[in-house]
DNA sequence: GCTGGTCGTGAAAAGCTTTTCACTTGGGAA
DNA sequence: TTCCCAAGTGAAAAGCTTTTCACGACCAGC
């Protein structure tokens, strides 16, 4: 028996339901949250009025009362690509029954735009920031992390109200290019990841160092520029290949820039793998499909997501998490093979 | 000069500012709106206190007041799928510079987590909701959409609060078979969508008109089920090879599919185009750069994205917004050729 | 010199919850 | 029988804005 007709639409408040149910606010209050105890029939009679007006708790409301806006951030740097998509999964079922829903905005690769992105999410009352990639300085993040805790990808760093994970790039290239050279291959070129790019550089320092252990001179002939993109490594074998240097084998420094590579041979009507093995890095769920299936290196993304959100949780209610990422590991498929 | 000392970490509130600058909380709340004229000197006094004490306003408390939240709903069925990607490329750009942001969630392709999902955005006081590839009916959506304005993709609907767009597969699958036909094709076989599915549906309508309009015979044996998973296409072609069925061209519903069948037909040596034509359908930004680069139907996921994000915007404000959505086109690479 | 209007401004209410505090009631301990 | 305490509950404040209302000052028109 609805005392006061509502206007239509007009929203049904704690108050309507406290008012219907002859019972205070607080009590209602109290049966949402099961902040205390209240008597079977008063519970009773405010769950049935709940379920009856359809109640369901304005979370603006809530948020600005406790502080807690039950979302969290995500900074990617580029929202349609599939590195980030596989990240982003991990987040999303690590979100998964916590009540907790994510806003995701992008930094584009860059440090200002990256900052300015991480305020608007503050200014939201996000109650954490998962930052993958980021651009920005460490030191600016542990500012940002005096508001609120931030769990950054791609750094280490660990505070209070900061931890960061980082993937060994550097062991990971070496994996792949250790792979190569117990093919067989000696002559290995790289393609590369964008200038300045920490992860980038890591990975050729991987290059390097299988190759200095082998006794394998490096080549700077043997390096050709990329930017992790798939038209960059179109350009960059077609650059290699120019230079009528000898190589065998083609270490791209992630899987994109793989995909691009083998289109350029595909286009010279160089064979793969029967002619150069090509290797990448990342383990998209794509390079699975290619023609024919990519050998790369698998990073976890998945887990690191659900790890970085686990954690993000963690450190905003305060209890510690702690489990260990996967290791890199190289995932032997077809574009690899024996040298001759 | 502070009067008072706030505790480390307590957040500035527009009160502190009015305090600070010897004003009313409702001027600062006028000068940052600009809701009505505020003389100079305030005004003044203001920005400069604003800015010392690098007040950023609390949303929470915004949006519980003016009842915009600025925050809008966006319902995917999967957040790792570059389908969806391409769309939400779009949207994210369509909220570039409107003070917006965006929840992402996924309804898995299940009706009824996707109406609980709406439901929890709606909870969460969104402005408004995208629903991408939606499972739930129509009537559902309308219903929703008493509450807050929807724009839908892959549905045709129009009310005062809900639009939905709507890409005509049928005429991209006639598309796509046609220009097979047009190659000399005969034998085209179809690998399907998921059952049940109104766009699979619609795309092989499409293809069984081309067939009919050049007076070839539908036959159910050159149709194999999938489910616009790489996997199934795999699947499918294996299937269509076992039947012994001879065809010279493959059309696949989805370009994920079409890699699948790509890669099968590499795993028994058949060549594409030379031995087979195969075309997809959706131009996914990863189809540039499979070997050979796929030939399909280009779907403007990006300025639908963009559409319905105008779109939406326009409802919530009550301004109209109809711009047309780019049709569908073939877009001719390399895995198709002209039949013997 | 008086009326009527505009302009700038502040006080206070409202938006919807949660939480603190204080008050009743009933029971067990002394 | 008296006292104390716990349990259950409501009133009210608080969280941070926006917005309505009202008021004083100032100007123009008569």
């Amino acid at each position: 028996m609805v005392e006061k007709i509502k206007k239509k639409n007009e929203p049904v408040t704690l108050l309507d339901v406290a008012r219907e149910a002859g019972v205070s606010p607080s009590t209602v209050s109290r049966i949402l949250n099961g902040t205390a105890k209240v008597s079977p029939e008063k519970r009773k009679a405010v769950e049935t009025v709940i379920a009856e007006l359809k109640f369901e708790p304005n979370q603006l409301a809530q948020g600005l009362k406790s502080g807690r806006s039950m979302t969290i951030g995500i900074v990617v740097q580029d929202i349609a690509s599939p590195f980030f998509d596989e990240t982003l999964h991990g987040v999303d079922d690590g979100l998964k029954g916590t009540g907790y829903a994510s806003v995701i905005v992008s930094g584009h690769w860059n440090a200002e735009e990256e900052a300015a992105r991480i305020k608007l999410l503050l200014a939201r009352k996000v109650d954490g920031i998962i930052l993958l990639s980021g651009r920005i300085a460490d030191k600016t993040v542990l500012e940002f992390a005096k508001d609120k805790p931030i769990v950054a990808t791609g750094r280490a760093l660990r505070s209070k109200t900061a931890v960061g994970f980082k993937l060994d790039n550097e062991y990971g290239a070496y994996l792949a290019t250790r792979h190569l050279i117990e093919l067989g291959h000696r002559r290995i070129a790289f393609v590369t990841g964008p200038a300045n790019n920490t992860d980038a550089e890591e990975r050729q320092q991987g290059y390097q160092r299988a190759l200095r252990e082998a006794n394998i001179a490096f080549e700077q002939n043997l390096v050709a520029e990329g930017n992790f993109h798939e038209a960059s490594g179109l350009l960059a074998i077609n650059r290699l290949l120019e230079t009528q240097q000898q190589f065998s084998a083609i270490f791209a420094a992630n899987d994109l820039s793989a995909y691009g590579v083998r289109l350029g041979l595909y286009r010279k009507g160089i064979r793969v793998p029967e002619d150069i093995s090509l290797i990448g890095f990342d383990d998209l769920p794509s390079s699975l499909y290619t023609t024919p299936p990519l050998t790369t290196i698998h990073q976890p993304l998945y887990d690191m997501g659900l790890l970085a959100t686990r954690t993000l949780l963690g450190l905003i209610s305060g209890s510690e998490v702690d489990s260990p990422l996967p290791p890199l590991e190289l995932i032997a498929r077809e574009t690899t093979r024996r040298f001759r």
